[in-house]
DNA sequence: GCCAACGTTGGC
DNA sequence: GCCAACGTTGGC
C-alpha cells in the first residue's frame, strides 16, 4: 500500500507548474533541512508514494497537484555543493546528513484547493497541515484525508 | 541537560 | 512587513 505525503515549495522558488514542464515531469526534492521531515523522506518514503505538491508563502497557499515519489531516499548533494543555496559544511558525503527522492508530476488538481478552504472541509482532523503552529515541509497525510482532499479538488460539475 | 537567544517558517 | 510558533545553538 502506497503512503500519502504533502510536500511544500515556495512557488516563487518550484511550483507545481515548472514541475509539469520539467523533463519527465520529475524531479529531484532537495533542500530539506529539518530533522524531522528528514527522517519520513529517509525512512518512510517509498517508490509509488503519492504526495501533495503544496504552495506556501503565497496569497493564496493551497495544493496545486499530485506527484508521485519515483525514488526513495537519497543523499542531498546539494549540502555538499560549496556556495549552493542548500549548501551544509556539516553534512559529511561519507555520512550525509540530508536527504533527497525524486518525485514525478501524477496530475494537477483541477481546482486549487486553498489553505482555507482545507480548514472548512469536514474529515481532517488530525491533519498536520492544519495543526496550529504546524511548519513541517514533509509531511504524512493518512490515506483516507488524502482522499477526501484529492476529491476538494475535483473541479466542480453541474447537474 | 537546561534554557535563553537567535534564526526560520509561513500565514496573515 | 509583522509576528507566533517552533527548531537549533551554545553558554553554563
Amino acid at each position: 500500500m502506497p503512503r500519502y505525503w504533502l510536500l511544500k515549495s515556495e512557488p516563487a522558488m518550484f511550483a507545481f507548474d515548472d514541475l509539469w514542464k520539467a523533463p519527465k515531469r520529475t524531479t529531484y526534492w532537495d533542500g530539506v533541512r529539518n530533522y524531522q521531515a528528514r527522517n519520513f523522506m529517509r525512512d518512510d518514503m517509498q517508490v509509488g508514494d503519492l504526495a501533495f505538491f503544496y504552495h506556501s508563502s503565497v496569497d493564496p497557499a493551497g495544493i496545486a497537484g499530485i506527484v508521485k515519489i519515483v525514488k526513495a531516499g537519497y543523499p542531498d548533494w546539494t549540502a555538499f555543493e560549496k556556495g549552493h543555496e542548500h549548501y551544509d559544511e556539516k553534512s559529511d558525503p561519507k555520512n550525509p546528513t540530508w536527504v533527497m527522492v525524486d518525485v514525478q508530476a501524477v496530475e494537477p488538481l483541477p481546482e486549487f484547493v486553498t489553505l482555507e478552504t482545507l480548514r472548512g472541509v469536514k474529515g481532517l482532523d488530525g491533519l498536520e497541515l492544519l495543526r496550529k503552529g504546524s511548519r513541517l515541509s514533509v509531511q504524512p497525510v493518512s490515506a483516507a484525508h488524502f482522499a477526501i482532499i484529492a476529491k476538494a479538488g475535483k473541479a466542480k460539475t453541474t447537474g
